[in-house]
DNA sequence: ATATCGATTATCT
DNA sequence: GATAATCGATATG
């Protein structure tokens, strides 16, 4: 049997406490897994499964941006958690990420997949997609990038929001979903430490990213093009 | 099915 | 000037 579709559950999604984000990333990455993000804005509430995120370590993690020390872009980073860091990429994407750890002491969790719970229709509009099949629906929200367009996160937007408060318009709710077959893998799409498993993924949920190439195989294949 | 490439800009070296 | 926590399109088997 595949994966079962999240139940949607109506109750009111109460953010998650401050106090959640107050620690490393690691730990806040595997426990965000089954959350939802919510998006209230003109009435209108757009909520999703969170079903792949990756952690991002701080200063001495390469990979993150917060590698480069803090400077005005990461900034968010650096500062108390539970606020929104959503950056710029390849000139196309915004990317969301939630600020982890305490003031002070970088690091945070990239959010690269949600399965739509409610609202697709405004998300179809927002990706401008025509949802005609499965594969459609898929192609709204699994990506960084795809599922920042489809809850219209912007820098200038969302940068800074605080994630844990209703007010910000942007925020991570509970409804009570149990996350099932939490499984780690390498981190998608970068070069330094392409080895660590901080990846977290809801095993078998049909809205992760990325392509099913064992990692080391295609890192290999990467690096021996056209030399 | 997989592989490669262009888009387009903020940021850093 | 090069690179990037990506995506969608195109080429090719």
């Amino acid at each position: 049997m595949g994966t079962p579709p999240s139940k949607v559950n109506r109750e009111k999604f109460q953010p998650l406490h401050r106090a959640f984000f107050a620690r490393g990333p690691r730990r806040v990455a595997r426990e965000l897994l089954g959350k939802v993000l919510v998006r209230h804005s003109d009435g209108q509430f757009l909520t999703a499964r969170i079903v792949e995120v990756e952690a991002y370590l701080g200063k001495n993690d390469p990979a993150s941006h917060s590698a480069a020390g803090n400077t005005a872009r990461t900034a968010v980073l650096f500062g108390p958690p539970g606020y929104a860091y959503v950056y710029f990429i390849y000139g196309n994407h915004y990317c969301l990420n939630v600020s982890c750890e305490r003031d002070g002491r970088a690091g945070g969790v990239l959010f690269r997949a949600v399965e739509p719970l409610r609202g697709v229709e405004e998300m179809a509009q927002a990706r401008k997609i025509e949802v005609r099949g499965p594969r459609d629906l898929i192609r709204l929200t699994s990506g960084p990038g795809r599922l920042a367009e489809a809850f219209g996160i912007t820098r200038t937007r969302d940068n800074g929001g605080d994630l844990t408060s209703t007010h910000s318009g942007l925020w991570i709710g509970d409804d009570g979903f149990h996350a099932r077959n939490i499984k780690t893998t390498p981190r998608i799409g970068i070069s330094k430490a392409a080895d660590k498993r901080l990846r977290y993924i809801l095993a078998g949920n049909a809205f992760l990213s990325g392509r099913k190439t064992p990692p080391e195989t295609r890192a290999r294949l990467k690096f021996d093009k056209r030399v």
